[in-house]
DNA sequence: ATAATAAACGTAAATTTAACGCTTATAGTT
DNA sequence: AACTATAAGCGTTAAATTTACGTTTATTAT
């Protein structure tokens, strides 16, 4: 022992968002926890950091292990240490947020693992502080969309610009004019429009668009932020 | 104990940001570390925390040993999780971000502990991560003035619209056009212009200010933005 | 009286936002 | 082959905001 202090367990909990283009809805990844207090309550989810592991590379090995997913979006969002939080024992838990495309591949790695999607206005009654942990992620989110284009992550490689409106208007829960948002967003330059339409929702069809990460990257030193309007 | 799991100490450090007013300038309080590793090498101010102790007692109580302060803004920032960022052992830090009105009792106060303030451009050598905690309090604080009328917590009650203005550079680096600033912050209707007048800068004397809290929070839901142009 | 100076006030051009009307492309129907 | 319905895409204009910079005011020191 080199300091004379009290030790804890440092605990990882991870807010997944994943959108379903095709449901146009965002959705929270939750399992069922495996071990008491609360074994078989839905919750985040989340793992004990090792020894000798970095809290990021825990986060990481949090979110692999129950999406099967890599190099995706993961970003801390923020620590909760209130001494009576977990009955278990004192865990300071450090919350993570990550965003990831929902497709069918997706849905059946999750469900492997006794987790789930759930819609974000139905959620089951969760865990401890793990409901307080959700609303600071929707917060976030929130706030990230207008600052950095992470709205991006959650949706296809390539999408179409009524796709990306409905993302938004999911994420601010309102709705946003389609005229001014187009304006908006291509404004930017941060959008290449390619030769595919899809035809999925329309007769006409809509173009595919891809994000351009070095565009955004000049970008980013001048300011990026979008605001959309009520309507 | 209750979870197969390590555990591992968990430290608060402290970003305390001060401004001097009659210095013009945004300081930061450091102090001489006491134990080794490091001893003697220039820190944040810090502490581990108790057993039954909430993450925020442990940061407000820190704040109170090294500034005799009580009731001042102190947030969360984030958390500092390497495995090996200290050696004297495994060590999750979460930091914590402070603003105070600096004046001279203050700085007594300071110089009592071991501790002192450094201007932001003159900072000494930093133990472990703490240099990096600092550039994430800085972007932190230049991305909250916009946002979130923070500035006021480094000012005393009674303040000039030079002064803020003079702030504001300070926290930008850069330098905002007076006829601009004044409009902008005016039109928010969150100060109220008292009949004194501060003579110390001046023959003319500028008008004392305070911030109107309620104004403030009536604002809020509406959303609160100031952005200031380079000149 | 006059000069010097920080503080305070004002204005006009340029840019951005908000609101909303119109056109286009295509599949399915007649 | 023409017609219809509909999502997608384009355009315009008034209002609001931002930016840039000129002017006036109050006071002390000369």
């Amino acid at each position: 022992m080199t300091y004379q202090h009290p030790t804890m367990w440092v605990s990882i909990d991870c807010l997944v968002f994943g959108y379903d283009v095709s449901e146009e809805n965002l959705k929270l990844l939750l399992f069922q926890r495996k071990v008491d207090p609360f074994a078989g309550q839905w919750s985040l989810i989340g793992g004990f950091v090792n020894e000798n592991e970095d809290l990021s590379a825990g986060a990481q090995r949090v979110l692999k292990t129950f999406t099967g997913l890599d190099g995706v979006f993961l970003e801390q969002l923020s620590t909760f240490g209130k001494a009576s939080r977990d009955p278990g024992g004192r865990v300071v838990s450090v919350l993570y947020w990550s965003l990831i495309k929902l497709d069918s591949i997706q849905k059946e790695v999750v469900n492997s693992h006794g987790a789930g999607w759930f819609d974000l206005d139905q959620l089951p009654e969760l865990v401890m502080d793990h409901l307080d942990m959700t609303h600071l992620g929707i917060e976030q989110l929130q706030r990230n969309a207008t600052t950095t284009p992470i709205g991006f992550e959650l949706l296809p490689e390539k999408f179409t610009l009524p796709q990306l409106l409905r993302l938004y208007e999911g994420i601010y829960g309102k709705s946003i004019d389609d005229r001014n948002f187009r304006k908006k967003i291509l404004a930017t330059n941060v959008l290449v429009r390619l030769d595919e339409k899809d035809k999925s929702g329309s007769k006409k069809g809509a173009y595919k668009y891809m994000f351009d990460e070095n565009k955004y990257n000049e970008l980013k030193q001048r300011g990026y932020h979008l605001d959309f309007s009520i309507r």
